[in-house]
DNA sequence: TCAATAGTGTCTCTGAGACACTATATT
DNA sequence: AATATAGTGTCTCAGAGACACTATTGA
């Protein structure tokens, strides 16, 4: 009997995935956070085959028992290797050919993940391999990563910045409080520029996804600045023009 | 022997990539061109199990003993759907969750491609299922199609749209010769609203993606018009700022 | 009073959009 | 000449950037 007699029923009870040579598909993280002055990037040592000792992107397999969908398993590993459930996550792009994996013909669909700098606290023990924030120079990562995962965050970065010319994203890589200073200074180091202050206020404040948190400001030995939070509900703004010089 | 114990190569030798449950894995093609004044998708209606009969998207899985990467699937693809090899080509996203495939855990990574509206004729006998152009409404395309991919042509007509605003990418929907008018057209079409034309020759000619035929010029019952092509080795510019009004 | 950072006001210049104009073919 | 489309010139207005100014705290 072909399959072209078949009921949708009957082909789906003789279907088997394993009568098929499939490609390897994961699911892999590139996780920023801004810390000391420079954009960083969460990087675990492999502690298992293959690449075992190399340094490479948070990642692995669709557990297709207890994810639902990609955004499923990238948040499992997120939380697996920082603690952190609910930061801004995006997918990036998938990167599949029959060279990245010497186990084979393998995919990847790569996210990318922006931190607080207040949560970036790693999960240790629990069998967990060791993990380091990399800094990422003016160039990308300048560190010999497991498989293409050097190209995976090289396209990253390109994004990231491409993104902080016209939207709120940086916002996400601060605490949850921060003063407009704070964030522009988050947006000079992911640019690598210094950005004009009143030029920069006017389109925050015309974007319009900050809420100022009344009767709250920071101290020093000067005048007292204004705390800002993300509006709730608010995710990317997009400016209208690119920003400033 | 566990597994830490071995070296690359023999843990190697022992991987099978039967022992896991593993998703399917393929590549989806939002296929878009214009004609007769509207943009248009390729649709497929599949001649086989799951979803018989119902339109898709044109699309399969990989095969991992000919195509070297994802880009070569999906060229694949195009190529036994339209016979067109070098157009414009584009990942749009990766799309995957356990309900999207009535045969199980399923994910996707989908591309989006412009061809021109004198290379639209479609391959068919040699066992290619009915295959249509079907037009974009207002609000995308407003048919049932199998699987999810209702939702995935939507997101490749928002990232069309959005990417169109400010690049040259509408020219692959032209064909090799064109004049100034015809492009303003086009994207006039994709954005569904005009577009002044002082302004718009403005930016194009800015761009600097396009070079003249010299000598060349198309001819009605009015004034003639320069023919252009694409700049060879510029895939795609970027404006400064957003297509106007 | 000074140092240091927060926050605002103003000027200029560029470039997008609106719109009217000129140019050149066919009929 | 009329018509139809190609292609250009000019004016205005908004917004970005530059930069200088004022404000407010602690030391």
């Amino acid at each position: 009997m072909s399959t072209a007699d078949l009921t949708e029923q009957e082909y789906l009870a003789s279907y088997n995935i394993h009568a098929f040579d499939v490609p390897l598909t994961s699911v892999d993280l590139v996780i920023f956070t801004v810390r000391e002055q420079a954009l960083h990037v969460l990087l675990v040592q492999r502690g298992a085959h293959p690449a075992k000792g190399q340094w490479a992107l948070p990642g692995g397999f669709i557990d297709v028992r207890r994810d639902v969908d990609l955004d499923a398993t990238a948040l499992r590993k997120l939380r697996e290797k920082t603690g952190v459930s609910a930061p801004y996550l995006e997918q990036l792009q998938g990167f599949g050919s029959s060279t990245r994996d010497p186990r084979g013909w393998s995919a990847t669909f790569a996210y990318f993940a922006l931190i607080g700098s207040d949560q970036i606290e790693l999960q240790h023990g629990a069998g967990a391999d060791a993990a380091c924030w990399h800094s990422i120079s003016e160039h990308g990562a300048d560190i010999d990563l497991a498989f293409d995962h050097a190209m995976i965050v090289a396209t990253a970065v390109q994004r990231l910045r491409n993104k902080v010319e016209y939207t709120s994203l940086p916002a996400h890589l601060l605490a949850e409080e921060f003063t407009l200073s704070d964030l522009q200074r988050v947006y000079e180091i992911v640019l690598g520029r210094p950005i004009d202050k009143s030029a920069f206020r006017k389109r925050v404040k015309e974007g319009d996804f900050l809420e100022e948190i009344t009767g709250k400001q920071r101290h020093g030995s000067n005048r007292p600045a204004q705390l800002y939070r993300i509006r709730s509900g608010q995710p990317t703004v997009f400016f209208s023009r690119t920003m400033g010089a």
